[in-house]
Parts: structure tokens; C-alpha cells; sequence
DNA sequence: AAGAATGTTATGTA
DNA sequence: CTACATAACATTCT
């Protein structure tokens, strides 16, 4: 499920929820990355979200580092939270709510230093202010790879996953097959500020939503799942009505008009 | 109910 | 050095 406005989403729940708590951190399923356990009942400053990366700094520095992978979840509960479900890796008990969180690919104790390591590796994340826009545009003008690996490449761009990369092509009308170097700089310009809209959009309802409501005619809330995308995973396009081409682009599924996007 | 899936990393090859 | 392919890993949803 997360691509990054999943999680600035959960760094901005936990921060009002969590920060500055006594918390209870246990990992009821035991086996996976027990180090977190060591955590017990400490204070927790902030939660930092980079990309697809969490980072939950607690007192005596000492950082929690949180990624999903594909198959992560959290979910929320009221205090005291239900009997765990599924292979819960880490439960996290406040006053008032409280979180668990299952089949993540990573959940480590880290230093400050390894945060910094992690965080400086990652490209700019169109959800930040400190986003470094001139790096990616440096990376995508002078590469010969191809726009539809560029934007899953997390040292590009960082946040951005499979249905944003092709939500964000089609709506720029930009073929995923293009290398980055054949972009000029209006076009980047343009496929950056879609890239914030979009993921700030998906902050705000906590899902991916890439088709205008006025169009759809409901709110965003009460839009289902097709509804809510234009292009991905879709049979026809919205704009033409061509057939939505699908094929493998960086070892994901790629989707896009081939008449609309050139 | 099998298969796909909103991901990353490590490793090998050209 | 860059680019690309592949495998490994985790679990939920349809």
C-alpha cells in the first residue's frame, strides 16, 4: 500500500497522537528485529518522514527506522488496542491510542549517524520543503535512463511509487519511454509540481487520488477505486478513449496512453 | 483461492 | 563507473 504520502500521512497522525508520550513499544510476534523491544516505555520527540522512510526519534537518540516494502501495514487502535492480527512486528501502546504494525522491510534501532547516511541518499521528496528540486533535475536532464525508471529511482525522486509514476506521466502527456535528457526544463518543471499536488492530495485523504472530483462528480471521500485514478490499471483512456497500454518498466507494471502521451 | 501487488536491497553481469 | 536483470524478503487483498 505505501507510497509516500502514505507515510508523510502516518509521521503527521503519529506526531499529534504520540510526541512527546511515554510509550510502551513491544514486538508481540517476537522474531522480527527485536532490537525495537528495547525501546520500552521511552519518550518520543518527533516522527520524520523522508520519502518512503520513517524515522521516530526518541529520547537518548535513539531512532526507530521504519519502510513499509510492499506489504507493510499499520493500523490504529484505541487504548488498550484488540488482540494483534496477523504478525504483528511492533505494537506501540499512549494513553489513548495505539498502533501496530505488520510485515515491514525494515523496523531497526539506529543511530543519528545512520539516519543522516539514509535520509542523504534519498532524492527530493516533493513532499518537503527542504526538497532539493535542482538535484533531480540535474539527475533526469543529464541521464540517458528512461523517465518511467527515473521516477522509481528513490535517489531521484523520493516518495514516488508505480501509481504515482503513472498517474503523474499521463497527466503530462509524457510517454514513460522518453529519456530523462529529452525532457527540457518546463516539462520537469511541470511533471515536479503534479508530483506535489498529487502526493499532497493523497496526504489530505490518505489515498491516491488523481481525477479531478468536479469531473467525477462526488467527494473525494465517496469516490471508489476507479473512480479515483485516470490511467492506472485503467481499460481505455479518459481523454481519447484509446486502449490503455500495460507493460514492464523497471520491473513494475507500467501503464499509459499510447496516443495521449508522446 | 491462487496470484498480483502502491518496494527495496544485494548481487552478478555487460 | 553506469545500467540492467534477478532473486530475496515481507503479507494482504481480490
Amino acid at each position: 500500500m505505501p507510497e509516500g504520502h502514505m507515510i508523510h500521512r502516518v509521521a503527521r497522525d503519529h506526531n499529534r497522537l504520540y510526541r512527546g508520550q511515554q510509550l510502551s513499544v513491544t514486538s508481540p510476534q517476537g522474531r522480527f528485529q527485536a532490537s525495537a523491544t528495547k525501546l520500552d516505555a521511552k519518550t518520543l520527540e518527533r516522527v520524520d518522514a523522508y520519502g518512503k522512510h520513517l524515522f521516530y526519534w526518541w529520547a537518548g537518540d535513539q531512532v526507530l527506522h521504519i519502510h513499509l516494502g510492499l506489504y507493510g501495514k499499520f493500523r490504529n487502535h484505541r487504548s488498550p488496542p484488540p488482540t494483534p492480527r496477523g504478525a504483528v512486528r511492533l505494537r506501540v501502546i499512549g494513553d489513548t491510542h495505539a498502533f501496530d504494525l505488520n510485515g515491514p522491510t525494515a523496523c531497526e534501532l539506529i543511530t543519528p549517524t545512520q539516519q543522516i547516511a539514509i535520509a542523504d541518499r534519498l532524492g527530493a521528496d516533493p513532499l518537503r520543503k527542504d526538497a532539493d528540486i535542482e538535484q533531480a533535475w540535474s539527475r533526469i536532464s543529464r541521464s540517458r535512463s528512461v523517465i518511467g525508471k527515473l521516477l522509481l529511482d528513490q535517489s531521484v525522486i523520493a516518495g514516488v511509487g508505480n501509481v504515482y509514476r503513472a498517474e503523474a506521466l499521463f497527466v503530462n502527456q509524457l510517454a514513460p519511454e522518453r529519456a530523462g535528457q529529452t525532457l527540457d526544463r518546463n516539462q520537469f518543471d511541470s511533471l515536479w509540481q503534479t508530483l506535489v499536488a498529487m502526493l499532497r492530495i493523497g496526504v489530505k485523504y490518505n489515498r491516491i487520488i488523481t481525477a479531478d472530483p468536479d469531473e467525477v462528480g462526488k467527494p473525494p471521500s465517496r469516490m471508489n477505486r476507479s473512480e479515483r485514478l485516470l490511467c492506472y490499471k485503467k481499460e481505455c483512456c479518459p481523454r481519447c478513449k484509446t486502449a490503455i497500454k500495460s507493460w514492464e518498466l523497471g520491473a513494475r507494471k507500467m501503464y499509459a496512453c499510447p496516443a495521449c502521451q508522446v
